[in-house]
DNA sequence: GCAGCCATTGGACTTTGGTACAAATCCAGG
DNA sequence: CCTGGATTTGTACCAAAGTCCAATGGCTGC
């Protein structure tokens, strides 16, 4: 049997698909040690570490997050949960979670999966030091101030207006950066000369 | 179809209770792109950068590690697996691989997955500290999701499908959130988000 | 000189992003 | 019961972003 720890107002409606005959449960309500799996939804705001010491969770529990981050999960995972994932995930995905946990396994989304990823691989190749304006090296002098200033967040108007150039040419630069820097849009540029890791 | 890309002298017996019905390949024999998923095995010592390139893979493929370790699993996400796992694992496991690689996901193993998560956990106490994040306190919480969504540099339609609501709600929220983040389009709300200064 | 890169622009086009106006459901709180 | 916020979706429309094909002129290095 599948309960749904949660303390708002209203059950998610795509839980509720996923799981017709799961039970919902106030925090302070009783939830059988037998239960197949318990899904416990965070406050907004809240933290695992602050709310799972004060619950009688049976052995295998997840973590529901209306905005998961990095740092929700790892301290799911750290107090005991086999998993966290968005509460307004796909009754899919919430089906998925469930027979990878009952298999003994831990879920982890796909985004953050590969966030950390990224992160691991940093540290083994401890490159990230050593190049921080890699993207400059493969591109052109003008290029450079073009990105520089989208990367900013100008529209194409604006950088042609401060480069007094054709907006034509703007986007002629900006198509050039996107193939030398293999993104697909500005804003990914953004990410990409800001060091936002994701 | 399931397919299994090996060069050794036997196929492992899991694999095929797992899928009586897959297909066993030598690395030179051709492969349906129509393949729902394809298992490459690794030879011993072999690395997954060494092998992939050399192939002509279908979009869905998982390597099979007879000695799985974190560098392999990394490397073999780096290069477009779609997860790693050990060459003897259940039967069980592997059909669960297979779910979640049709639905979208990454796999990777439970022990590397605390493994790395520990990695990360280092990373994340330092990040902590720096940002309190203001903007969340004024979105409702399907709108935080959005934005952080579009934060990491998803469109429209991306954010749709990961949340499985229509583009237009998405549009609806990112209407809603420019307004209350007096921002005037994604590009800014990612460096609002992503605390990026000018 | 000529090949090659850079910077510039145009026209025509497709895709994506964003807005206006409208409306539905659900649920909380008065 | 009714109001108001949150979430969802629709049609339609306009603007911005991005691509493709093509061209010009300047500069550098062989």
């Amino acid at each position: 049997m599948h309960y749904l720890i949660d303390d708002t107002a209203r059950m998610p409606a795509n839980w509720r698909e996923a799981f017709p005959e799961g039970l919902w449960r106030r925090r302070t309500e009783h939830v059988a040690a037998s239960a197949r799996l318990c899904w416990v939804r965070l406050l907004p705001g809240e933290l695992p570490a602050q709310l799972v010491p004060t619950l009688n969770l049976p052995a295998n529990f997840v973590i529901l997050a209306d905005a998961p981050s990095e740092a929700i999960t790892v301290q799911a995972l750290e107090v005991g949960a086999a998993g966290c994932c968005n509460t307004y995930a796909a009754p899919d995905v919430l089906r998925q979670v469930d027979v990878v946990v009952a298999n003994g396994g831990l879920w982890v989304g796909r985004s953050l999966l590969q966030h950390v990823l990224a992160s691991t691989q940093r540290i083994l190749e401890k490159k990230a030091e050593s190049a921080p304006q890699d993207w400059q090296l493969l591109l052109s002098g003008r290029e450079i101030t073009v990105a520089q200033l989208v990367g900013q967040g100008a529209s194409n108007k604006e950088v042609a207006r401060q480069l007094d150039i054709a907006e034509r040419t703007v986007k002629a630069h900006l198509t050039a950066i996107f193939e030398k820097l293999q993104v697909r849009d500005r804003l990914q540029l953004s990410l990409r000369i800001n060091g936002v890791r994701d």
